[in-house]
RNA sequence: GGGCGGUUAGCUCAGUUGGUAGAGCAAUCGCUUUACACGCGAAAGGUCACAGGUUCGAGUCCUGUACCGCCCACCA
């Protein structure tokens, strides 16, 4: 790029030089974090607190573009805030992220050709550890480069020991209240991981799987999976069903592959007459609908498939093959026997997978896990945000919220993997133990951990040390909990629900929710497709304020955004404007002087201040992508194309009132506008006001607000 | 199956309590004008998905329809 024109008067030297986001923002970072004032603590004169408790991004990779939208709107509530006066506490934290973590580095061994079940479990414990405070590190950096005026000094991980400690009590309490048990309920078991999921880590896919009709003693019913039949412990139909009535309640005896079966015939509403033959096997083992059929009907529940996906030893021949392998056996038997009656190859139904992997089929499999009772936590959430008690923006989230928990089921806190909390359950005979091991011989401790949402969901008062610390009292409840809607039910719902049974209290007051981002043609930005925004490389090259720009211009919450580099690059350029309209107005005043003010720059002046009341507004009621944009139009197309050109008459003009005025009015509007956009884009509005000569304050970051 | 959202310029989206439609990018034309060519000026571009209704007035409120997307859900 050619240098620039040599400066008229005594404008600063940096003038000289074009505007260079990248070099100057780590300097400038670092001028606010020395200064102390991210801290709370330091804000002397401010009392009224502030919180927002930042979600902690998994350490288990470099932070993406979503990572980049949570900073940006946090950091700018948290620097209007604090230009405002408040006592804002920004906290910053890292999420050992548990499964979703343990399956990241497994993939890294797999690589390696390694695989944990070949390790110790103490050694995988150690590597992954290592990884993910690696990851920590890296990811700290990462946040200061976008801008994150978060108290480092406060700076939380989920695997903390004043963390783990908090975690175990409310676990304890939990228990003590009756509202978490130990029960042996069916559970999402995958093969692949060897762990069970809660119901909120499945998702349902759709699949073509023949539809077996096969002959079972005096009934003809549909299947997709025959390989549980020797699992079966009843055979259901419908009460009103005509058809089988006169088999209810009696038992039936005939000859099944692997020996003589002998099933009660039970009736259950369950059973939907129009499907199939409106005959069900009851594999209540293997299915949670059987299951409860299996509850109400008091039937046994016989496990025929062991964790690994292989029939066990109750299988006969099948013995020790795996799902589909005994399931196409078990069809080929059938049909050579005559049992077969059709196969239905046009059947598509759900599956149950993994969440993080749609490859793992999850099987439906009876454990002894850690089950936490929801409905009467559910019902204080409930209460909480219907009295207006937490304020969920944008309000239409709210409807989802409410439908949610309408139908929820308990809560499965176990998970079979090393990198956890883990669970402080003892057992001994039957007996249990919770918070300590007890003393005496013979007690073992729970080898599961807890599912990382136990613990992320108690990370607003965890934090803040609940219930002795000092910054509980000062900073709970806190004011926002800023988050994707995705995690609405993982995270924000655990969060109101076990903040509201430990604390009494709710833990946010306002809820935000914002969208995913997404590329230009909004598709969802994924490796595998090749769209990554690295937002990092975005900041080297337009700078941070861009990027932040561009991530709040056009984005009301709720909505999915798109984002791409023409529009990151269109908001540098803005940056570089504002460089310019500093280097004019700079070049020529060197400060507000006592003089009076013309009725022109008056009008101009209370223009100004009409639009700091409208942005203030905005501000407080999240209508941030608002805000930006009018004080962007404000920037350039009023105080750069309009006042600013017009000056240039003025100031060369030959009376020398008018031109005071002016110099005042352009210096006055500088400086409010400095401060009005500060909070979206803190560096060069922050490298602009170390330039200006004449300033209330040394840092723009803690200079009041307007208004 | 239930719920939620969307449909506005070529693309991506704003439009806060109803008052004659806006931005960015792209595309057109013209400009080295003493802050900025990372710039300036000018012009162009829309039956606001569709059909009804309320109103003096509807992109905005109500009813319905269509399509797109997302979430939830135990028909084997």
């Amino acid at each position: 790029m050619e240098p620039l024109k040599p400066v008229r008067s005594g404008a600063p030297e940096i003038f000289l030089t074009p505007y260079d986001p990248g070099g100057m923002e780590p300097g400038i970072y670092k001028k606010w974090e020395e200064s102390g004032y991210f801290n709370p603590d330091n804000l002397k004169d401010a009392k009224e607190p502030y919180t927002i408790i930042m979600p902690p991004p998994n350490a288990n990779g470099s932070l993406h573009v979503g990572h980049a939208l949570f900073v940006t709107l946090q950091d700018l509530l948290i620097r209007y805030k604090r230009m405002r006066g408040f006592k804002t506490l920004w906290l910053p934290g890292a999420d050992h992220a548990g499964f979703e973590t343990q399956l990241v580095y497994e993939k890294k061994l797999e690589k390696e050709g390694r695989s944990r079940f070949k390790m110790e479990r103490e050694e995988f414990y150690k590597e992954t550890l290592a990884f993910t405070l690696e990851n920590k590190k890296f990811m700290e950096g990462q946040l200061r480069q976008l801008g994150a005026s978060c108290d480092w000094s406060r700076e939380k991980f989920t695997l903390d020991p004043d963390i783990v400690t908090t975690v175990y009590a409310t676990f304890k309490k939990l228990y003590d209240d009756s509202l978490v048990y130990r029960g042996e309920r069916p559970v999402n078991w995958s093969t692949k991981y060897q762990t069970s999921l809660s119901d909120l880590e499945t998702k349902t896919v759709e699949r073509k799987d023949p539809l077996y009709y096969m002959k079972y003693g005096p009934f003809v019913l549909a299947t997709v999976r025959p390989e549980t039949k020797f699992g079966d412990t009843a055979i259901a139909v419908n009460p009103n069903d005509d058809r089988y009535k006169e088999w209810v309640g009696k038992e039936v005896e005939f000859d099944g592959l692997i020996g003589p079966v002998k099933l009660k015939v039970v009736a259950d509403e369950y059973v939907d007459m129009t499907f199939g033959t409106g005959v069900v096997k009851i594999t209540p083992a293997h299915d949670p609908n059987d299951f409860e059929v299996a509850q109400r009907h008091g039937l046994p529940a016989v496990e025929v498939i062991d964790r690994f996906g292989k029939l066990n030893e109750k299988c006969g021949k099948y013995a020790g093959m795996k799902i589909l392998e005994a399931r196409a056996a078990v069809a080929k038997d059938l049909e050579e026997k005559g049992l077969l009656e059709k196969v239905d190859e046009t059947y598509v139904h759900n599956i149950l997978v993994n969440y993080k992997n749609e490859n793992d089929i999850l099987e439906p499999r009876i454990m002894s896990q850690w089950f936490i009772k929801m409905a009467p936590l559910a019902e204080r959430a409930r209460e909480a945000v219907e009295n207006g008690k937490i304020r969920i923006f944008p309000e239409f989230q709210k409807k989802i919220f409410f439908h949610w928990l309408e139908n929820l089921r308990d809560w499965n806190i176990s998970r079979q993997i090393v990198w956890g909390i883990p669970i402080p359950a003892w057992f001994k005979d039957g007996e249990i133990a919770i918070g300590e091991k007890p003393s005496g011989e013979d007690w073992q401790q729970d080898p599961d951990t807890f599912d990382t949402w136990f613990s992320s969901g108690q990370w607003p008062y965890a934090t803040l040390g609940y219930p002795d610390g000092k910054d509980f009292k000062t900073y709970y409840p806190t004011s926002v909990m800023e988050t994707g809607y995705d995690i609405l039910f993982f995270w924000v719902m655990r969060m109101i629900m076990l903040g509201l049974y430990r604390t009494g209290e709710v833990p946010f007051r306002d809820v935000y929710l914002h969208g995913l981002v997404r590329d230009a043609q909004k598709i969802k930005i994924s490796k595998s497709k090749g769209n990554v925004i690295n937002p990092l490389e975005m900041t080297e090259i337009y700078g941070t304020d861009a990027l932040r720009m561009a991530l709040l211009v056009g984005n009301t919450p709720g909505m999915d955004i798109s984002l791409a580099e023409p529009k990151i690059k269109g908001y540098k350029l803005f940056s570089n404007k504002l460089w310019n309209i500093a280097r004019f107005v700079l070049e020529n005043t060197d400060g507000e002087q006592d003089a009076p003010v013309t009725e022109t720059d008056q009008k101009l002046l209370d223009e100004l201040h009409a639009l700091e009341k409208e942005v203030t507004a905005d501000m407080e009621n999240y209508r941030v992508y608002l805000a930006a944009e009018k004080l962007y139009h404000y920037v350039w197309d009023r105080f750069a194309a309009k006042i600013l050109e017009e000056s240039k008459d003025i100031l060369k003009g030959s009376d020398a009132a008018t031109a005071t005025s002016r110099r005042n009015t352009l210096y006055g509007i500088l400086n409010t506008s400095l401060k009005l956009l500060h909070p979206f884009m803190p560096f060069v509005t922050e490298a602009i006001w170390q330039q200006l000569p004449k300033k209330e304050n040394d840092l723009l970051m803690v200079a009041k607000w307007p208004v």
